[in-house]
DNA sequence: TCCTCCCTGTTC
DNA sequence: GAACAGGGAGGA
């Protein structure tokens, strides 16, 4: 569920509790959850010092300095349901916690006043948790992001993609505009949520040809993606049912669909029933009189 | 380029 | 007790 939204919106309200901090030791608690990098694991913990927390596409990505300074990266993809939370230091691990990052108090120099703990104590803790096991965990060095072929093939970030580069991705490509929107090759970020959505503020039908479009509706497409992709960050995100920032708060996008999830009711402009297909595999909902 | 599968909790 | 949710890998 965590689309580029939601994943920023995890990634701004969990850099405040986990910059500074020292990660003291890691657990994996689920094999399959750590996709890459077990083998650095002794290298750099405990001591490493978390930098940053950031987005790119649908990853949350925590930046590490190691113990002699040199960078690394905890890169979470959350798929459906997965969450990071930032619990004390006696929370325990339950049914769902795939890994656990034990952490000290932050460094002087980012809190305003540290509260004074013994140094290596724990005085809170990373929760990675995933009900359906889909999200994954990779520990990387900066060389490493080379080697991974879904790093390395992420297309462009949609917040900041210019016009023309846009169209020029949709129109030399076959299929569907929906189903170029939700390959993450061609434009990073956007799941069937946000797909949707775009599509019906643009007047668009999801399974339109997207090579037959007219380059300026996909100019306005373009627009309508910013739009709705700016305005969930600003609500915080959309919860269904799964999804919570690391405050552990839900999101209030979800109460501004106009399509997903709507199939069946009536169309917010005009009325009409909207109509419920299958694009890319995936549900997809739009309205037949608006859309075009 | 399209389809199936992975996985488990929730809904019908 | 089956259908459904869905990002992305891998196969057809």
């Amino acid at each position: 569920m965590p689309e580029l939204p939601e994943v920023e919106t995890i990634a701004r309200t969990l850099a405040p509790q986990v910059t500074g901090r020292a990660i003291l030791a890691a657990h994996v608690l689920h094999a399959k959850t750590l996709e890459a990098g077990k083998d650095l694991f002794p290298v750099i913990f405990p001591g490493a010092v978390i930098t940053a927390a950031r987005r790119r596409a649908k990853l949350l990505l925590l930046d590490l300095r190691g113990r002699g300074g040199e960078p690394y990266t905890l890169a979470f993809h959350l798929k459906m349901t997965g969450r990071l939370f930032v619990h004390g230091a006696d929370a325990q691990p339950h049914k769902h916690t795939r890994m656990v990052f034990d952490l000290s108090e932050a460094e002087a120099e980012t809190g305003a006043k540290p509260k004074v703990a013994p140094a290596g104590a724990v005085a809170g803790r990373l929760f990675f948790d995933d009900v359906r096991t889909f999200g994954y965990c990779r520990l990387l060095r900066p060389q490493d992001f080379a080697v991974w072929p879904f790093w390395n093939k992420l297309g462009p970030e949609p917040l900041t993609l210019a016009p023309q580069d846009f169209i020029d991705a949709l129109l030399g490509r076959r299929g569907a505009v929906k189903a170029l929107l939700l390959d993450q090759t061609i434009i990073a970020g956007i799941g069937n949520i946000y797909a949707d959505e775009a599509c019906f503020r643009a007047g668009l039908r999801p399974d339109a040809p997207a090579s037959k479009q007219k380059p300026e509706k996909l100019a306005v497409l373009l627009g309508h993606i910013k739009d709705v992709l700016n305005e969930s960050i600003e609500e915080c995100g959309s919860s269904i049912r799964d999804y919570r920032d690391a405050n552990g708060d839900a999101g209030a996008f979800q109460n501004r669909f106009k399509v997903y999830g709507r199939a069946g009711q009536a169309c917010t402009v005009c009325g009409k029933t909207l109509a419920k297909t299958v694009v890319a595999g995936r549900t997809t909902v739009y309205c037949g009189h608006c859309q075009k």
